[in-house]
DNA sequence: TCGGATACGGATAATTTTTTCCGTATCCCC
DNA sequence: GGGGATACGGAAAAAATTATCCGTATCCGA
């Protein structure tokens, strides 16, 4: 069993949250589970590339945080469930503008990735050179920053 | 250079913004540009636990998702400033919303934070065990799921 | 000369996350 | 017996991210 040697530094809400979202399955769980898919075994059939190791970990850690409740029926085979608690909830609003978002920029992102397997790195595309002459006092400007 | 193996998929915008927002200290960059502090060495003190090697790395793959451009003035020593562009500002609200969600869980998660370390894994707190009769019929019921 | 300032990348090492593999259990059907 | 279904965790390996260390360059001041 894996123990973090860092210390993580949860100075912002924004590390807080990706703390609790961001691993790798994290956000299809949590869309699944709240789309009525609560089963183990299905929240495994409907992401078949998730290694259900890892799926049974994040669902834990999304437990822990009490963003999901797991529901164990006493019966044989085993049988359980995960709901999302009303805290959970809460946070449907910020995924589904971080979804809208990010669907926004798919295509564009796409064939960035696209240009990327082609030519590697080409990363001047967004850079600017300022035609400034050179002059002292900006030194002294820069360093008053 | 590491070279990834395993292919991504971004089949849903969510799975995007991850990618994009991702890095460790990705969102604290975004929010010290958009706040007007714009060269690397400014940018290394005002986050002096990170490493300068991936604060470098970090910015380029922001530049990539052209979420920041990067400006290099003709001078000597370097002058280099990074701003966000019009697209790097469409995320802000997005940064907004995720960063007030986890502001108010932030005392919840660092009591949660605190108990784990206390008692390493006490995660059978939500854990519901239903009180329902084994019946037969039920199994043909969750075959149907 | 050295140390400070500026900016940055390759190589390698350390840490972390994800994956694979082994194992635990019961029931049903061929 | 085997295979299928259900759910899950420890251990080790592989992949990925982060950190350290080395190096590149110019200018200025002690």
């Amino acid at each position: 069993m894996y123990e973090k040697k860092i210390p993580k530094n949860f100075s912002c809400g924004m590390a807080v949250l990706m703390e609790i979202i961001g691993g790798k399955w994290k956000s299809y769980l949590i869309y699944l589970i709240n789309n009525g898919v609560r089963r183990p075994a299905d929240l495994q059939r409907a992401i078949p590339s998730a290694s259900r190791r890892v799926l049974d970990l994040q669902l834990r850690e999304l437990e822990f945080h009490a963003i999901i409740k797991r529901v164990i029926y006493p019966e044989m085979p085993p049988k359980v469930e995960y709901f999302l608690t009303p805290f959970g909830e809460s946070m449907l609003p910020v995924v589904a503008s971080m979804e809208a978002w990010g669907g926004e920029y798919m295509e564009t992102f796409r064939q960035l990735m696209e240009s990327k397997k082609k030519s590697m790195h080409t990363e001047g595309e967004s850079v600017e050179i300022k035609q400034e002459p050179v002059i002292r006092g900006r030194r002294t400007l820069a360093k008053a920053v």
